[in-house]
DNA sequence: CGCAACATGTAAGCGGTTACATGATTAC
DNA sequence: GTAATCATGTAACCGCTTACATGTTGCG
């Protein structure tokens, strides 16, 4: 599963720009799948080529024409291809974690750091999930009310857990173990 | 950060080899940072030309020279480097969730199956973590205690979350909202 | 006056994955 | 006998990131 079934799947909600995907990418789906212009515009020019989407020129003054995808029967059929996959991956690459690994050859002052940021972090992601849940998320799928929720769960499951053991990265108390 | 950094960072551990390296990149790091000897390898070679590690060659009968590398003055000088990001990223790429967003698209037995292999996966994680908390985890950085107690929370919390949640996914239910 | 939002794209490069190549030893 | 473990590597490929390129409209 790549940036181009993702946006493919994106489309079935209805027609939009690739700069309306992005906006996706940016909010419901950012946590858990990043994609940039350099990946969505390549991607839908791609789903074009294959017939798996339509596109509408929509021309513009002073701004490039708006092109809307939309799509097609073909499309549809691959899409469902591509969710037969019984075991998606579900991967973390962590530079956080390995940082952390590592702590012991920091300062302590870098090492409050990071985890302020992560933290921030988290926070920010908080805050995205509920003003997602305030505009409406009732009139979504229920799969997208599943994926909101898991974030969620998992964003305030980090948060708690780096809160609640930040203390073992003080060098002062090596020999305490996890909290729960 | 790279694989190059991360296998540096794990020789201030102690000399060892690219297999060795690979069996902490299956265990101990699987969970947050994967690995393969395609990366592992043109790593250690690369590291070692830039003087950031030493590589003594220990010949042996039937097998390929053991190579164990070392980690020099200046290649500790490049990790704490390295080690300076205040904000180390986080990254989630998930196919899964990628999955369970167009749910509604898929056959319930579809739905369900992916569901249990996430919940297998979880459970492998869990037991890999019990695993090496048995063998002995006190003599370890406590870094590297923080970050598998992270794994393992988080963990929980996704195999909590998908097990409390999955009946969101069965198109009967669709006026539900997540369970906390 | 400057910034954010709107709107699309290209091209180089990087980092990692996958498949291939080889082969002895040990445990079941 | 066959699978797993030990042990190292290369090369093609793929997909994504980053930087670049361009230009208008509207808000504060």
């Amino acid at each position: 599963m790549d940036v181009k079934t993702v946006c493919l799947g994106m489309l079935t909600d209805g027609e939009a720009s690739g700069y309306d995907l992005k906006k996706h990418f940016e909010s419901t789906f950012g946590h858990f799948f990043a994609a940039g212009y350099g990946s969505i515009y390549p991607a839908l020019s791609s789903l074009a080529e294959q017939g798996l989407v339509s596109c509408e020129h929509i021309p513009q003054e002073g701004k490039p024409d708006r092109k809307v995808y939309q799509i097609t029967t073909a499309g549809h059929t691959y899409l469902l291809k591509a969710l037969e996959d019984p075991a998606p991956s579900h991967k973390v690459r962590s530079e956080f974690l390995a940082t952390m690994c590592f702590a012991h050859l920091m300062s302590s002052e870098q090492v409050e750091l990071v985890l302020d940021s992560r933290i921030e972090d988290t926070e920010r992601y908080l805050t995205m999930f509920s003003k997602i849940e305030c505009d409406g998320m009732q009139d979504w799928p229920p799969g997208m009310r599943f994926v909101l929720g898991f974030g969620r769960a998992v964003t305030e499951a980090v948060k708690a857990y780096v809160e609640n053991n930040r203390h073992l990265l003080a060098e002062e108390h090596k020999a305490q173990t996890a909290i729960r």
